[in-house]
RNA sequence: GCGGGCGUGGCGGAACCGGUAGACGCAGCGGACUUAAAAUCCGCAGGCCUUCGAGCCGUGGGGGUUCAAGUCCCCCCGCCCGCACCA
């Protein structure tokens, strides 16, 4: 290879051969090694990889082949998300079968992701569409269903009326169906669930014991399980004429405190009594009717104008019988939380407080600020809504007045527990998993409905039960609800005529457990256990914050529901998290707003921006998430073809912490590029200078300065990559190259052999540390440098200790907290030597001035500060 | 709406546990090399002011704690992520 021009299209292909004929990614349990398993979220296959997978994937294998370095037996594996909507999106749009649509993205981005050089066992590789996957998820959910993990009932569901179709919440945009534009209904179907809230306590739980994931994750987990502490008691209530209703109304609450404040009662729109009450009351249902066009999404319900209607009952008070409460059906209140119905406290609830106002209800304050005489606690348009200040005091609440709303919380439980009406009640926000989806693409449920036996599972060795594939999208609607044979067979039971489940699988189910699925992909049992307690728990998970909650949350279910029934064996499958930011790019328009993709835009020399095509000029926008909707998508494609990997895994590397996000820029990767040339420029030119074969006894001054950069180097870039702050490493290179540059330059002309000795270890050193990120590249100046065998093999140096240490310090000194000068003294100096050196200081006497010298702080190592007043 | 996060030069960012704000890179400017350009190499670089000693201002905005605040506390603004059928 030329020794001026670094060719990577020659490098790459042959140095990822030569990785494949070692083995090196290959990994075995059969191992003295500790194991360190390495995963990155699993790409769904939509048929190219994109920059964010490049950037995923680029930190994990960074990881993987630091940690194999380091003397670890890695497991990195991949695989394919590879069920879900936009398969039959497809097909509905070009007419091809999601399964030939499927894997042929799988067998491109195969190649694509190859090309980039991750070290991935690619023998453990499997899809979720693979029927020898999904046959697992089948068996398992038979036996989570023995196990009593598993329900049916109904919940509501988006309904497009002319397409006749069940809408994801995302088809749903303003209340329309996506395609037919029709305006979208709640429906109620019948429905598979995974029982979650069973393990609600556990999970939160389990949340303190994982000390490597974000905590802002966990405090989201946290928030979405949303534990609390309450009571649910029941009104009394009565008709228009006074009747008393022969059902008492439960309610749940978290503010029992503020029972004297209470203004309403207010019944989700889905909830039995205002069911019963619409079936005779025109206005009741077509309030009802507007609610369920809302759709199903709590960001659409939460977001709307908050609105009731009034039905023709009220609720008596349970301590002032006198009092009657109207009642009212309100958008607001969610049939799945709760009892589907509450009281109104309008003082001291956001929600009640606009809803009271628009209704015209009293807003009484019950709870006050104890600085604040009763009389003027005066509610505005904010709700005073803390309870768990000792400032705090009841007020206008009979016997509770005087008493704390922590207080009052107890006394009001005990009153109502005597009473009989109530309960303390501990309750989660967190719902069963409604798993059931009407949809072709997925893995069927492997149920069996019998008119005469009922809900019959499928006998397991009847598994997989497989999607038929003769099937068409010219329709709208379940292709296999309408499939000629598929749905019809023998009850396993009573051997009468049977329909299958048509309803398949949330594809979140299928990668709730696939980590655990990799440590054995080819067993006959879901996981083979053995091989699991060898690897899980995963040492290391890597991806988007978009998941922080759903998937990592169902993940920690199905570890519990596995270890329950016997298929895995501890319940948190993911040590430690890590959550990377998204990668961006500038958006560009033209002057009509049509976006325009980044490759078409041309820049003139006054820096204005004009279309190649056109010549139309193009107004630069702003940066944002890289979108096939927006145009600003660079395809990783067609970096790797120009740039090569390593430089494509540089740059992503180089420019922002990994938990944030990263704009890509045109910029930027040139930036790499130039990087790399220069490494393997510098590294020929090292080369040239045969160093000795022996240590030198000795080092100039020169040389020892050049080492201490070198293992300074190592010991913060091998920090900063346990750490994941890969950035920072990349600094820490480009500062070492530097080094480098400069010593070569004042010396290269009377090379000396401890010099040439120093160099080359330096540029081992430099190597090797850029090995993980740019591996090809640093191969390539492996063998440059005369070094023999694989460096992927090597293991990662050691920095020498005595280099790493200093025996002066600069302190910065500080006279009133301004920097003012710096000294340098020796580290042990002690603080009365230090102090009488810096009021000497002509800096420090110009700056105390005429005032004198109160105090002076010594921080040892690191700064001093003048106090002079 | 609710929950979570982020905000530092022209740009991406660095700054450990409260201790020199701006490492490193990108873009820019000046110079060398070249017939020329590219590439490469060297140098400069937060803003203001300057009598060239220095000084003043500066981490989204406002307040506070401290000898010392980008970092801790309170209020506000902007952007991003999630909200249970996108993956």
């Amino acid at each position: 290879m030329s020794k001026d021009r670094y060719n990577f299209r020659e490098a790459e292909p042959k140095w990822q051969k030569a990785w494949e004929e070692a083995g090196y990614a290959r990994a075995s349990e059969d191992d003295d090694r500790p194991k360190f398993y390495v995963l990155e979220m699993f790409p769904y296959p939509s048929g190219r990889i994109h920059m964010g997978h490049v950037r995923n994937y680029t930190l994990g294998d960074v990881l993987a082949r630091y940690k194999r370095a380091r003397g670890f037996n890695v497991l990195h594996p991949m695989g394919w998300d590879a069920f879900g909507m936009p398969a039959e999106n497809a097909a509905m749009d070009k007419g091809v079968h999601p399964k030939k649509w499927t894997y042929d993205n799988i067998a491109h981005m195969k190649g694509q992701l190859k090309r980039l050089g991750f070290s991935l066992d690619w023998s453990r590789e499997f899809a979720t569409c693979d029927p020898e996957y999904y046959k697992h998820e089948q068996a398992m959910f038979l036996d989570f269903m023995k196990a009593g993990l598993v329900e049916r009932k109904k919940s509501m569901v988006n309904w497009d009326p002319v397409d006749q179709t069940v809408l994801a919440n995302e088809q749903v945009i303003d209340g329309r169906g996506w395609r037919s534009g029709a305006l979208v209904e709640k429906r109620e179907l019948e429905q598979w669930f995974l029982k979650i809230t069973h393990y609600a306590e556990d999970l939160l739980k389990g949340l303190d014991e994982l000390k490597n994931w974000p905590e802002k994750v966990k405090l989201m987990q946290r928030n979405w399980i949303g534990r609390s502490e309450g009571v649910r008691f029941t009104f009394e209530l009565r008709d228009e004429q006074g009747n008393p209703w022969p059902e008492r109304l439960p309610v749940f609450t978290t503010r029992p405190d503020t029972i004297f404040g209470a203004s309403f009662v207010a019944l989700s729109a889905d909830h039995p009594i205002v069911k019963a009450l619409a079936e005779k009351d025109a206005d009741i249902a077509a309030f009802r009717r507007e609610c369920a066009a809302l759709g199903t999404s709590e960001e659409a319900i939460e977001k709307a104008e908050k609105k009731g209607i009034r039905l023709p009952l009220n609720a008596v008070h349970p301590f002032r019988p006198d009092v009657l409460l109207p009642v009212y059906a309100a958008n607001f209140v969610l049939m799945g939380y709760g009892e589907g119905a509450i009281f109104g406290c309008p003082a001291h609830d956001q929600r009640d407080l606009d809803f009271a106002r628009k209704y015209g209800l009293p807003v009484i304050p019950v709870v006050c600020p104890k600085e604040t005489p009763p009389e003027k606690c005066e509610i505005g348009d904010e709700a005073l809504t803390d309870s768990e200040g000792d400032d705090l005091v009841m007020i206008n609440s009979d016997f509770l007045n005087g008493l704390t709303p922590r207080q009052a919380k107890e006394e009001i439980a005990r009153r109502m527990e005597e009473m009989g009406i109530g309960e303390r009640q501990v309750n989660y926000r967190l719902r069963d998993w409604g798993v059931s989806r009407q949809r072709y693409w997925g893995c069927p449920i492997p149920v069996i409905h019998c008119p005469k036996c009922g809900v019959v599972p499928v006998p397991k060795e009847d598994l997989p039960v497989t999607l038929p594939e003769d099937v068409t999208f010219d329709k709208p609607g379940n292709p296999l609800e309408r499939h000629p044979t598929w749905k019809h067979v023998k009850c396993p039971q009573c051997g009468g005529e049977a329909t299958r489940e048509t309803d398949t699988f949330d594809t979140f189910i299928d990668s709730s457990w696939y980590y655990a699925r990799f440590c054995s992909p080819k067993a006959e049992e879901p996981v083979d256990l053995e091989k699991a307690k060898y690897w899980m728990p995963v040492d290391q998970y890597i991806g988007g914050i978009e998941h922080a909650i759903l998937h990592l949350l169902y993940s920690r279910f199905f570890a519990r529901a596995m270890k329950d029934t016997g298929h895995l064996h501890l319940k948190e499958p993911f040590a430690a998290l890590f959550t990377q930011g998204m990668v961006l790019h500038r958006t560009y328009r033209t002057e009509s707003g049509e976006w325009v993709e980044p490759a078409l835009v041309g820049q003139r020399e006054d820096g204005s921006l004009y279309h190649i095509e056109t010549g139309e000029k193009i107004i630069a926008g702003a940066v944002e998430k890289m979108s096939k909707s927006k145009k600003n998508v660079i395809d990783p494609e067609n970096i790797v073809e120009q740039y090569g990997a390593d430089t494509a895994r540089w740059f992503i590397l180089s420019d922002s912490p990994p938990d944030r996000d990263f704009e890509w820029t045109e910029a930027g990767v040139e930036g790499a590029w130039r990087f790399t040339q220069r490494v393997w420029r510098m590294i020929n030119t090292i080369a040239d200078h045969q160093p000795p074969a022996e240590r030198p006894e000795t080092f100039s001054d020169a040389a020892q300065g050049l080492r201490k950069a070198a293992h300074r180097a190592l010991k913060a870039v091998t920090e900063d990559i346990e750490a994941l702050r890969f950035n920072r490493a990349v600094a820490r290179i480009y500062e070492l190259a530097n080094a480098i540059s400069d010593f070569l330059k004042s010396h290269a002309k009377d090379m000396t052999a401890d010099q040439a000795w120093t160099l080359h270890e330096a540029a081992r050193l430099m190597v090797q540390m850029f090995s993980p990120m740019m591996p090809h590249l640093a191969e390539e100046c492996w063998q440059a440098l005369g070094q023999e065998g694989l460096l992927a093999l090597r293991a990662w140096p050691e920095p020498e200790e005595e280099l790493l240490e200093e025996d002066t310090v600069t302190l910065p000194i500080q006279v009133n907290g301004k920097r003012r000068d710096e000294i340098v003294v020796p580290k042990s100096m002690p603080n009365e030597e230090i102090e009488a050196l810096v009021l000497q200081r002509d800096a420090v006497k110009r700056a105390v001035g005429d005032k004198s010298v109160r105090k002076v702080i010594i921080v040892p190592g690191r700064i001093v500060n003048v106090v002079a007043k």
